[in-house]
DNA sequence: TATGAATGAGGTTTCATTCAT
DNA sequence: GATGAATGAAACCTCATTCAT
């Protein structure tokens, strides 16, 4: 217990590391060991190595950043609009939460083998993240699917989905940043409006 | 010239090493040395360092990535479903003689900050490729927009568009990785139909 | 305490090193590091660079030659021989405690193995030193000049005396080396008056 | 021939470098060959290796340096203090030809900018430099010593009288460097006429 | 248990020397 | 003969890991 909370301060340094822009390799043990206000030579009491460290800290990140969607759509009682609206929501709040981990590059930046973090545990770790997270779109799609709402329910309408929401949240976070005019924006409210009709066009 | 060719050399050993799914500390400049083929001191004959070279050969791959897009967009004279099909098409290409540059995982790995990958030059010309892709992109959809096609462009739709075609491209290219069931394969041309029908519903 | 007598042993090293006629540029961190018996990396512990090291070394040794002299001359309560005696015993006692970093080459820039050195923060180091040996000089003069034994005193012959005093004390510290003959040969005592002449000369 | 005149194209690009205050080590091949206006390859036509070169130009120095001294004492048919003098107006004038060489922190060893270097080959060179050197004061104190100006001639009284002389030739040259102060300064013909007789005091 | 001083393998970069042209 | 592109040994410096305290 004393045990898991000095971890979860290891892991919260190495995320604010992250978050700063640093790559697996930028990051110093001896930084890691700063942040989290302990000394060096004790990262060693709780983990193998710093790839150890920086490995269970995504881990970590990722069940956290995936447990209130989880939740969400396993408890979800709500019809599909209000189902939709509601794991948006919850997404723009994440992403507020975690704003820092974002970067308004990404997105569709499909050629990220150039970002390649190098750590394979990493790598396997994101891609079950979406998996997961791809599963829980589509049981959102299945209620609207059992509304008749909409009838196009397949991984790539899944994906779309996905795209669409991360595209609106984005949007959200990084308005000022991404270059759109004036007379394009829209309140957050809108936003989600129009993310929900998109996810109605693309799915029919 | 023979330094041009001695640098595109050298561009060539970067991307192939960034294709192993080394990040920018992770390559070596005696890694890029060997690959091309040469000495190790001579790189610096032609770089001033070794985030030079990783710099160049990034905006090097980007132009190179580019330009059949840009020069397709540009001199495109026929109507939107064939401009869209062919475009599609272009993608499909480019995708396989670079496949090894992309890997599955990447697309919407929104969280991209984990793959920081911290030369500041990068970040910006990948930033900069983004949004001349999205140009070219609302270039073919303004077309569909002439002829009444389509209805709905903006960022957002350019952006879906965008992701629709980088999805079905991925599909393709990884169909093997992407652990989809058999009875959802479909041919490749069924594929472009999807994702030309994917771009109707996008943008109305 | 601990930290400034491991600085001392590098200082040391650096000098044993500028005693083997070694420059700047000549002299390796891992030799520093050998010399002072401590691992590479530790340097750095310590030091910001090489140079900073080697500046650092050259600063205390300096301020630890002049120390005696300084400390000579501001207590110096005898008359003008006795202290002119004293101070050129003096001289020739710590000649031998450091004789190895001195070298009958040179003229009276008798501490030249310093000066194979470019860095530019020695050199303004090494004119300090000089000029506050000047000023310790004088002030011998002026105790020569109350007692109306001598008259011409400016830094013409306060030069002059350094350098009849640097003359003599590597006369007898390489005796065996400057070619000198057998009958030229003189007792220390002898050389010591023969200075003390010198000066009387010098200064009218 | 034609080789003697490339010979001397590098040294004079050696001496160069040295005047800039680089040592040995800081003076690279390619630094020498774009001096002296060849290729670098080609310095290997003509040296076995860079300290080859260093030594050889350091060998020409010193000869061309010391030949004016030499055929001045040698060809010397004035009284006592005429050839002082002219010998002091020689060295005065050759500091001015060759003033970027010296530099006002050595102490006698005037030409210390070659210290700068470990090359043993040259410090012996400097050495046999210094006693022709002393030869020669030597030999212009023994026509005072005929004449029965002065009397006390030894290595000492010859280190000291060249000291003077250098001492002067660098206050001329260097006056502004060394902190003199204004009421201290004397034109170049008192500067010498004190030196001469700093001579005069100096050998009794 | 917790520390951080010490280490040294391994990275980038320089530059004397070679050799094909 | 003359060149300078290419080389790779060797330098400086970093930082993950160890271990005495």
């Amino acid at each position: 217990m004393a045990e898991e909370s000095k971890k979860k301060k290891i892991y919260g340094a190495v995320l604010e590391l992250f978050r700063e822009g640093k790559s697996v390799k930028d990051i110093k043990v001896s930084e890691i060991a700063n942040r989290a206000g302990i000394g060096k030579g004790s990262i060693y009491l709780h983990f193998a190595s710093k790839d150890d460290v920086i490995l269970e800290a995504v881990e970590y990140f990722l069940d956290v950043w995936l447990k209130p969607f989880r939740e969400y759509v396993n408890n979800a009682d709500k019809n599909f609009k209000e189902t939709c609206i509601g794991f948006i929501n919850l997404h723009i709040k994440l992403f507020e939460d975690y704003s820092s981990l974002f970067n308004p590059q990404s997105g569709s930046e499909y050629i990220s083998v150039f970002n390649a973090n190098t750590l394979p545990g990493t790598i396997e770790s994101f891609r079950n993240a979406r998996l997961e997270y791809l599963d829980l779109v589509e049981k959102i799609l299945n209620i609207g699917a059992e509304e008749k709402r909409i009838s196009y329910i397949n991984r790539y309408s899944a994906n779309m989905t996905a795209e669409a929401i991360m595209l609106m949240v984005k949007y959200i976070g990084f308005r000022d940043v991404l270059g759109i005019e004036k007379e394009e924006e829209y309140t957050n409210e809108q936003c989600i409006d129009l993310t929900y009709d998109m996810i109605l066009r693309v799915c029919k």
